[in-house]
RNA sequence: GCCCCCAUAGCUCAGUGGAUAGAGCACCGCCCUCCGGAGGCGGUGGCGCAGGUUCGAGUCCUGCUGGGGGCGCCA
């Protein structure tokens, strides 16, 4: 929230407020517009409060104007009616020139927020299964799951990381009967797991035993390999958990007992044909559901309500799961049964647990799409990934578009392609400024303090492109928190990026035979040394590096030598 | 049959009620005597269909069409 902001929010408030009008139920609205001819902020609140005051929004709007003109706001230099009845400030250059320092002041903490302040958030991702290596699909949750928590985080909140290992269900038991057969030289059971990996793993499971291990002892050995194996490559991209939260555990410490005892003396399980079920019907969802399976083992659902139960136990004051959209028949039966066990909803969060759907990631490679199919070759791994691109690459990949869309993950474009992808653009811009600040302190340019600085000599379009991109951040990286949508700090760094590669093709920093003068370079110094601070704090929520510098790409042909497709 | 998500330029996507819908890639042209050309500038080209709500709809609601994902005493 900049301040330029709130003096207009509560210049407008006044206005309306000396007219005996009210303020829109939803607050002022007050955007940069569109078009830059109108202006540098505008508000519709004329419009807003015009049809229940039975009057003309235009008439309206030219009665706040002049209340507006009247109270000598900082800045602005005129204030135009427009349309149907918006009221457009135009603005003095000046009121870019206070977002500079604003920027400097607050370094690594420009843009960030204390609206969460006081929350304690559990953010759960990622979660797979420990009976193979993480799909490349998971990179996905890995990367969105990791910049939300940083957002999160930027907001004020004590954000917690946290890793579900399914390690007590029949999942573990069916990977091992499969490593066992594998090593007998057997297909894999009906529901068994199969892929190369699998057979490597039996290979191996041999190697470490003498004879023939138990399935239990297989199991082991294969669920720690494989976690091993999940912990190394959520390393190489940079992620690490707070807690990696062992579901047998709950077993063990008899929790899911407990919650079937709970439930039933709030009067929500019940007997039925041998099992005992959640009366979820109640608490909306649309079927009641088995806790308690007539074998006696409870369902995944039991194990799951006592899991969310231990998390609030642990004192946090906000669940939030991300799951892929194949999880979306569970959402239902696990909020029904938190509420069943008397968690109450929080108004400005929802159900607990929020539950973040991510659509699923299709595999592409060169055009082609790549079937999850069970044959060896065919599984792309997040570390075959990473074994041909960088991390950032690969996070900044997976966090380009909204989490609503189905993302097309082509592994060729990714890799092959490379400097195909956005990352580069952006850093490059990092990169360019570090350099620029290299070069100068050959030269013997310094900046000075600020304070002494003339920042009124930022005046080109370019200059001021930067500095509106910059003013806004802040409320991106609300909006972005507050909407769980980590791509758009990516679309925010994106253009910023670009406004930055236009402001270095047309204005010159450093002295030379450009006819720079000595205050221009001075303001622009600083100009860029914000800039600098505004891609490295978007790229630090987004857990991509924002490099000084960067190798120079070889030279690429001329392609003037492309043979012709003669035959 | 029911539930959730999606449909915007040739392709991949931004745009969570505002005024003239934006990028990248691809395609067609330009720009290196000066801070890194992984760059800059211009051009071609678009909201699936039909209703509704609203002063105003790509955005909200309903229906339709077309994709994707779910609907176990699996996890």
């Amino acid at each position: 929230m900049t301040a330029i902001r709130d003096v207009l929010t509560t210049a407008i408030r006044a206005a309306l407020d000396d007219s005996d009008l009210p303020v829109p139920s939803a607050g002022v609205e007050l955007t940069p517009p569109r078009q830059r001819e109108h202006g540098d902020w505008a508000t519709n609140v004329a419009l807003q409060v015009a049809k229940p005051a039975g009057r003309n929004p235009r008439e309206v709007a030219a009665d706040l104007r002049d209340l507006l003109l009247g109270a000598a706001i900082p800045h602005v230099t005129e204030i135009e009616i427009a349309g149907p009845g918006f009221l457009n400030f135009h603005l003095a250059p000046s009121w870019l020139h206070d977002v500079l320092p604003d920027v400097l002041e607050h370094g690594p903490d420009y843009g960030t927020s204390e609206a969460l302040s006081g929350e304690r958030i559990n953010l759960e991702f990622v979660s797979a299964n420990p009976t193979g290596p993480i799909h490349a699909g998971g990179g996905r949750w890995t990367a969105v799951g990791d910049a939300l928590a940083n957002l999160l985080a930027s907001q004020g909140a004590d954000v917690h990381r946290e890793y579900l290992l399914n390690d007590a269900g029949n999942q573990l038991d069916a990977f091992a009967a499969s490593l066992l057969a594998r090593m007998r030289g057997e297909e894999p059971p009906e529901d068994g797991y199969q892929g190369q990996y699998i057979a490597d793993l039996a290979d191996a499971l041999r190697d470490a035993f003498d004879g023939e291990p138990s399935h239990a002892d297989a199991l082991e050995w294969g669920y720690a390999r494989m976690l091993q194996e999940i912990r190394t490559d959520l390393e190489r991209i940079g992620v690490r958990f707070d807690t990696w939260f062992s579901e047998r555990t709950l077993h063990a410490q008899g929790a899911v007992d407990r919650v079937i005892e709970e439930l039933r003396h709030r009067g929500h399980a019940f007997d039925h044909e041998g099992a005992v079920w959640l009366r979820s019907t109640e608490f909306g969802d649309t079927r009641d559901r088995v806790l308690i399976k007539s074998d006696g083992s409870p369902t995944y659902l039991a194990a799951d309500l006592a899991y969310h139960l231990d998390k609030l136990g642990r004192g946090f004051t906000h669940l939030i799961n991300i799951w892929g959209a194949d999880h979306h028949g569970q959402v239902a039966s696990l909020q029904a049964g938190l509420r069943a066990l008397g968690v109450e909803p929080r108004p400005e969060f929802g159900p607990e647990p929020e539950v973040i759907l991510g659509q699923l990631v299709n595999l592409m490679r060169g055009g082609e799409p790549v079937r999850i199919s069970k044959r060896a070759g065919d599984i792309i791994t997040l570390a075959d990934v990473l074994d041909e691109v960088d991390a950032d690459a690969c996070r900044l990949t997976f966090l380009l578009q909204g989490i609503d869309h189905v993302q097309t993950f082509d592994i060729d474009v990714v890799t092959s392609q490379s400097m195909e992808n956005p990352v580069y653009y952006v850093q490059y811009a990092h990169a360019r400024i570090a350099s620029m600040a290299r070069l100068a302190a050959e030269r013997g340019v310094s900046r000075s303090e600020l304070s002494e600085v003339d920042l009124a000599e930022l005046t080109h379009e370019r200059e001021l492109d930067l500095l509106r991109s910059l003013a806004a951040y802040p409320e991106v990286v609300a909006d972005a928190a507050h909407g769980r949508a980590p791509h758009r700090v990516t679309t925010w760094v994106r253009e910023f990026a670009g406004r930055f590669h236009g402001f270095y093709h047309d204005c010159r920093v450093l002295p030379g035979e450009s006819g720079v003068t000595p205050a221009q370079t001075q303001a622009r110094l600083w100009l860029i040394e914000a800039c600098r601070v505004g891609l490295a704090n978007a790229l630090a929520l987004l857990g991509v590096h924002a490099p000084d510098r960067m190798d120079r790409l070889p030279e690429s042909d001329e392609g003037g030598a492309q043979e012709s497709a003669s035959a």
